[in-house]
DNA sequence: TAATCTGTTGCAAACGTTTGCCGAATGGAG
DNA sequence: CTCCATTCGGCAAACGTTTGCAACAGATTA
């Protein structure tokens, strides 16, 4: 049926391993017969079948990137740019999402094994003895989540928290809620953590709602509970409840960024889009898709384990306004720049 | 390294044939025995090598599913229910991202082929040619593009435009703009002939502007010459437009839809989450990226290249609102009661 | 009792590659 | 002219499976 390396060889007068040659070990053949087995290739169209090859040399040109949920915005981003890096490596990309359930983490992870030569565990749910035992079984890196001595791809979430958190102090908030994520994120941890410090040292109060689902639903859902607080800023766990937050609020009647300042997380596409504009930290995915990707192809050569962790970036939009305790008569963007360190 | 069907065998005192017949036709060895190979494949963790398999069956169990581009939320719905359907019928899903790249398209699906039982191909931009000769080299099922011959999956977004028309005409607009998407889009095709028509026989004129990147800021960079037609309705080719055109009408001080009325394509997630709320045509993705899976799986079995057009559904929120040719008095709710023929 | 059937297992070839090894041919050095 | 090194290409084994065929035992039938 489909065209093969005998095929060609038959066709081009010699040995099938001199085709083999010629695709994966060029200098060894004579030009001459070089340019005449390329030339019958192409005219019969013959493409090395990988699988063949990866039954062989081990290697299959594949990885794997397992993600929580596809849909959830903030990871189309992070899989186009992982694929596309990965594609120019010539490497192939097999996606799965788990619906946030750790166990079809597990078994996915199992069941891709046999078929890749790594894969990239994004934001998992599952408990560090679960990945380390993981590990064993094939090359992985971990996206959003600090395990010690796994290989990592982090934001520097603690960083955006804090500088969060420093600008609506700055603005003259002195009680700042902070919407959780899920229980088992990785990232929700480090950004109360985080939060949780700067406030203390800016001398405000924080309060902690949750867990929630990262939904825009659950943002909306807590609306009143935030406004029960009394606080006048809010901190979400990501873009997705701080919109859905935002839109609660201006049902109620309540004004953003006048009554209560909201910001959020990920700067996805719709962020820039809602009215009024969300002040959010922005994380780059994109970057981290690549470079998880590198770390992982790279890995088989030495075996440095790296943990790598990516600035993030506060952007300020117009979610966020000035609060009861700002300095009289200042504006949004004056009292802002005071919070750039 | 790995462990491998010669190991479960010798481990249990057997034949691989035995081992290997115990997993692919276990009806065909003696109960005992399977007990057997079972318990020790499953202490020894065996699981099989799917690439070996394919070597020999010529079914990889793989598909691939190829999208014009990963981040723009249209298609990761579609993504995610390919992927689970997929996967509950135990197939794995490589995805590919084009960056709307015809050739880039080409490319990847011969690079794939060996390594898939089909591809999905959404929303292809290459030619009708191009993708029937593909389709001799490895089965295809198309999503969003009607070929002679070929199976397809689309969503019915004439008939989709056609009620969008509709429901503007019976709010009394009688000048319509159509936002145009992207050459080559067979989608965009569809809808600006259906839209035209219906226009034509609701006594409506329809202004075609275009053609434009399916993004929200060609959707703001629209708007001046939106407003310079005249005209007082506008279908957008989708969401992410008219949600730029949204916005950016609102930057000017242009009502909506109390001046100008929005509606667009797709019911991606941001719709609901913008104010005004849009106005669109809902297309069932999720339901397309099943069927398509379903297809393509099943044809191996019969030669029928089916081709299914998927329901859409006018989703009507606060873009849209009577225009200047309305019944007096009558309120949005009703004129478009009207509409619903 | 012989012949046939059924259920279970082993044997070996095959899938499309890669790669270590060996021999042939070539060319330069001595 | 001989010897050695180098370059090139063929041979065959290997990767981890599946599967048609044959062998065998025991059960059933005539």
């Amino acid at each position: 049926m489909a065209v093969t390396i005998r095929d060609v060889a038959k066709a081009s007068g010699v040995h099938i391993s001199t085709v083999s040659r010629t695709f994966s070990a060029p200098h060894l053949v004579n030009p001459e017969t070089r340019t005449r087995v390329l030339a019958t290739a192409e005219e019969l169209g013959y493409r090395p079948n990988r699988a063949a090859r990866a039954l062989i040399t081990g290697r299959t040109h594949n990885i794997g990137l397992i993600v929580a949920d596809i849909a959830n915005p903030f990871f189309p981003p992070m899989i186009k740019a992982a694929e596309t890096h990965a594609r120019r490596r010539d490497y192939h990309v097999f996606v799965a999402d788990t619906d946030e359930d750790p166990v079809v983490e597990t078994d996915l992870v199992r069941a891709l094994a046999k078929q890749v030569d790594g894969i990239l565990l994004c934001s998992p749910r599952m408990s560090d003895d679960q990945i380390e035992q993981l590990r064993r079984e094939v090359p992985l890196v971990v996206v959003n989540r600090l395990i010690d001595g796994l290989p990592a791809v982090v934001m520097d979430v603690g960083a955006g928290a804090r500088s969060a958190v420093r600008h609506l102090v700055g603005l003259g908030h002195r009680h700042l809620v902070y919407l959780s994520g899920p229980r088992g994120s990785w990232t929700n941890r480090e950004i109360r953590k985080a939060a949780g410090a700067a406030a203390r040292s800016g001398g405000a109060e924080l309060t902690v709602l949750g867990p929630h689902q990262p939904i825009s639903s659950a943002g909306a859902d807590a609306a009143e509970t935030v406004l029960a607080t009394g606080a006048t800023a809010v901190l979400a766990y990501n873009d997705l409840m701080a919109v859905g937050l935002l839109q609660s609020l201006q049902d109620r009647g309540v004004a953003v960024p006048e009554r209560v300042s909201v910001v959020g997380f990920d700067d996805i596409a719709t962020s820039a889009l809602v009215r009024p504009t969300l002040t959010t930290v922005a994380n780059p995915t994109a970057a981290a898709g690549r470079a998880a990707v590198d770390m992982l192809l790279q890995q088989g050569d030495d075996g440095a384990t790296g943990q790598v962790s990516l600035r993030t970036d506060l952007v300020i939009r117009n979610s966020t306004g000035p609060g009861p305790y700002a300095p009289a008569g200042a504006t949004t963007a004056e009292v802002a720049a005071y919070a750039k360190e």
